[in-house]
DNA sequence: ATTTAGACCTGTCAGC
DNA sequence: TGCTGACAGGTCTAAA
């Protein structure tokens, strides 16, 4: 679900909100979503930590803790955050009632009328909470259960992201590199764009976005495209990604952010799930595609297989 | 050495 | 109305 974009925002929306505050405990309805190190040690080691700053890494969200450590969270397909005010109460009493059914939906928070928030369908499936000192909660919800958290010694952070390559956004990612990265690719250029490796952060959405932004076509071998189009295309990604930023994200059903609220880039997507609709340059209708297993969206006649 | 299919999970929507 | 299959913002692993 969330790519750079979204989890930028919540990074910046957490940043303003938890820098400070101490973790008291942490519940945890899905064990499998600590994915390092194992439950116990997790949850010992957690406790009692101070948030000292949020950042974020490729499609990481972090959180660094007191005591040189870090937390390190991936919300995958369908995470989400959420920070709920003091004054909620949790009722966990669906674990013995219906042990199947909590499985999967997970336990009820309920917030007093005071709070001023209404949460209703994004307070199911949560799978894990930090409940802070101060009483607040920061919930996480994840209805496919595929995001992870993780637990690290800051002086590891290069082991626990070696899998990331440059940052887009900060002057990491640059024309040259990119160039080099994609003459030893001999697949298909949306699918190069998918690796974590080539420029960290960029997914399914802003990859086609991207391609769309410097007209080229998705299926393009990587090797093939000639310095402006890599150019281009290099423009295309941070352009895309900085102007969903400004926009709040991009929401189709999952995503919100911290207090629950859709992002607006949906508004100005031109070809992700636009198929059957006219290209906003040419007018040319937008066609889908599967490339590596995932749907790919372009215009036929502004991205033309040849790339003339 | 690459590609590709399968796993991990649950829900929604289109088609019959 | 009910069943079946395709598909969903991601990434890892194993088999081809």
């Amino acid at each position: 679900m969330p790519e750079l974009p979204e989890v930028e925002y919540t990074a910046r929306q957490l940043r303003s909100a938890l820098v400070g505050a101490t973790i008291r405990e942490v519940h945890l309805f899905w064990e499998r979503t600590i994915g390092y190190p194992d439950v116990p040690t997790f949850l010992a080691e957690i406790a009692g930590r101070t948030i000292e700053g949020i950042r974020r890494r490729g499609k990481y969200l972090i959180l660094d803790l007191s005591g040189n450590l870090f937390l390190s969270i991936h919300r995958r397909m369908t995470g989400n955050l959420l920070l709920l005010p003091a004054g909620w109460t949790l009722d966990t009493s669906l674990r013995e009632r219906d042990p199947a059914v909590w499985n999967t939906k997970g336990p009820t928070f309920r917030l007093d009328s005071a709070s001023g928030l209404s949460y209703s369908h994004e307070l199911n499936y949560c799978r894990a909470c930090l409940v802070f000192e101060d009483g607040r909660c920061l919930l996480y919800t994840d209805l496919r259960k595929f995001g992870r958290f993780e637990l690290w010694e800051r002086e590891r952070e290069a082991e626990a992201f070696a899998q990331l390559g440059p940052e887009p956004l900060n002057g990491e990612f640059t024309v040259e590199g990119f160039a080099s990265a994609l003459a030893k690719r001999k697949g298909p250029i949306k699918q190069v764009l998918l690796d974590q490796l080539v420029v960290a952060g960029v997914g399914n959405i802003y990859a086609d976005e991207a391609l769309f932004y410097a007209g080229i076509h998705p299926l393009r071998s990587a090797a093939s495209l000639n310095t402006d189009e890599v150019k281009a295309l290099h423009t295309g990604i941070v352009t895309v990604l900085t102007q969903s930023i400004e926009h709040g994200g991009t929401s189709f059903s999952d995503y919100r952010d911290l207090w629950g609220e859709a992002g607006d880039n949906y508004n100005h997507v031109q070809v992700y799930k636009q198929d059957g609709k006219p290209c906003s340059r040419c007018g040319s209708l937008i066609e889908r595609i599967i490339v590596a297993q995932r749907s790919t969206h372009y215009c036929p006649s502004c991205q033309k297989p040849t790339g003339v």
